[in-house]
RNA sequence: CGGGGUGUAGCGUAGCCCGGUCAUCGCGCCUGCUUUGGGAGCAGGAGGUCGCAGGUUCGAAUCCUGCCACCCCGACCA
């Protein structure tokens, strides 16, 4: 029952258990490394559904659902899709369960309903998607077929981590179909750019967007593009992907479509999605000692309201200003709690709220009254100032963005002193040991030296970027001739 | 699946080597009073099949065997 937490995750536990927790499920239950996501977290969640079904909806994308289960059939269509996630599917084979003769009051699986062909709960809905799409597709008068789903999807992980790898995690999945290659790789790298757009701007997290090399490639696709992100620990996170996946389900399920010019072809594919995972991301990009560090945007409570007080009068007395501030604040379209908890402190709520990660925190109490103030204290910063009661309806918005914005540029500034260039191979293990983060090197593109370099540091190439430079180079490991540097790193 | 480790109250733990008032301590929880500008203090209280099953013994949290679960490292991976 009782768990040790190792040293890292003792340091992002701290963080993460305002937001979820492991389930713990039952004492002998094989559903581990899942997590329960508390209102807090899942607040979080919700805000960033909101922005990103804003985001597909303005570049006319439609929001649809598949089912859960996967025919193991339709599963195994797409080859090298199926290859690639058969390792860590789960199985649905019986569709019923009965009494155990053996044990009273306990269940058993009823062998007499045994599914005549297993189901896969879907690692990701490719192939149901398409096998629904070859249905949907006679005509280029059809395309482009542009839908995403939001649901959760099962990969049975030989380990889990919180956030970055859990067996089961929740995500959006944009499956489209186009009538040319062309619009397909537009597509594909719109949505690359959409993610970019919405995890710098929206989650304060800077990213870098570029193109995975083959053996980091998404099964299945032609093309893998992402975003990739630097933690505060100096290792990679792989925030979002988006796949030009050419005609390889489209010809699996048998997809063609009759052509403007009467010819009869197959379709175009993409597929992306970001998930759950970009929680981790945030946490672990932003967050202090003190706790989480939430960005304006996404934080649930923007604004908190801390009451100092001895007795009912004088709570009322500065109960009736939070209020006003309250309302006036959330006229403008600010989120503001005001805490009037009695039977803690408020010392305790500072630190509460701290951990929490609110973006800042009013504080009133008899000195403020008297002075017509309250005390304002920012978490990114942790700066405390005195501001007149009147002018906060006007100040904080504002102070929000900024907030905002610095958060950004700190994370930025992290991120860009932690790529480094190096030129020999001993550099390169030099600079990932003592300095972790991105390493920009010259690769002479073949995979196995890829793997080579993997097998000796554990650093994989994250993406080649889109603003890789052309320059003459030679390979950092084999001496190979090179034409542009790629991202190296640890990864999670 | 390989290598290492752990399992004692809701959480975190001491005790295990050397068997015998050992079930320890902290947090949390409940009651009361005092507190309230940075995680409150005092007093009282509730809560445990010591992972499970055998075995050794007068006696087992402690020793032995088997099983189960979990954690870490590796392989796999968003």
């Amino acid at each position: 029952m009782s768990k040790k937490l190792t040293k890292r995750e003792e340091d992002y536990s701290k963080w993460y258990n305002e937001l979820v927790v492991k389930a713990d499920l039952a004492e002998n239950s094989a559903v581990r490394g899942c997590m329960i996501i508390k209102p807090y977290g899942f607040a979080i969640w919700e805000k960033m559904k909101e922005e990103l079904d804003k985001k597909f909806k303005a570049t006319g994308h439609q929001n649809a659902y598949f089912p859960l289960f996967v025919p193991k059939s339709l599963f195994e269509a797409e080859e090298k899709n199926a290859e690639g996630f058969a390792k860590e599917c789960a199985v649905v084979t019986h569709y019923r369960l009965k009494n155990n003769p053996d044990a009273p009051g306990k269940l058993m699986v009823d062998p007499a309903a045994k599914l005549e062909e297993e189901l896969v709960v879907r690692p990701t809905s490719e192939a149901i998607i398409w096998n629904t799409y070859k249905n949907w597709i006679q005509s280029y008068r059809d395309l482009p077929i542009l839908i995403n789903q939001w649901a959760n999807v099962v990969r049975w992980e030989m380990r889990t981590r919180l956030f970055l790898r859990t067996a089961e995690f929740l995500w959006q999945e944009g499956h489209t179909a186009h009538a040319t290659e062309q619009e397909a790789l537009d597509e594909t790298l719109l949505i690359n750019n959409l993610y970019a757009d919405f995890v710098e701007n929206f989650m304060a997290i800077p990213v870098i967007k570029g193109i995975k090399t083959e053996s980091e490639r998404f099964a299945g696709a032609e093309d893998t593009h992402c975003i990739e992100a630097l933690m505060q620990d100096g290792k990679a996170l792989q925030a979002g992907t988006s796949h030009f996946l050419g005609q390889n389900f489209a010809k699996a399920f048998d997809v063609k479509f009759a052509t403007s010019e009467g010819g009869l072809d197959h379709v175009w594919a993409t597929s992306w999605g970001v998930s759950t995972r970009l929680m981790g991301a945030l946490i672990m990009t932003h967050s202090d000692d003190n706790g989480l560090v939430l960005p304006p945007n996404l934080a649930p409570i923007q604004v908190v309201i801390v009451p100092i007080y001895k007795g009912k009068e004088q709570l009322d007395e500065i109960a009736g200003i939070a209020n006003k501030i309250k309302s006036e604040l959330e006229k403008q379209g600010v989120s503001v709690k005001f805490d009037d908890r009695d039977n803690v402190k408020p010392g305790f709520k500072f630190n509460d709220y701290e951990l929490k990660g609110v973006p800042l925190r009013i504080a009133i109490g008899p000195k403020d009254l008297e002075k017509q103030q309250v005390e304002l204290a920012r978490r990114d910063t942790l700066e405390k100032s005195f501001v007149p009661q009147d002018q906060l309806s006007s100040l904080i918005p504002s102070l929000l963005e900024e907030i905002q914005q610095t958060l950004f540029a700190k994370a930025l500034r992290f991120r860009d002193e932690h790529i480094t260039a190096v030129d020999s191979f001993e550099e390169f293990k030099k600079v990932l040991e003592d300095k972790g983060g991105f390493i920009a090197a010259h690769w002479d593109g073949t995979a196995a030296t890829e793997e080579a370099i993997k097998q000796a540091t554990k650093a994989t190439i994250r993406c080649i970027p889109y603003t890789a430079k052309e320059e003459e180079g030679s390979c950092v490991f084999s001496g190979n001739k090179s034409t542009k540097r790629v991202l190296f790193a640890k990864a999670y």
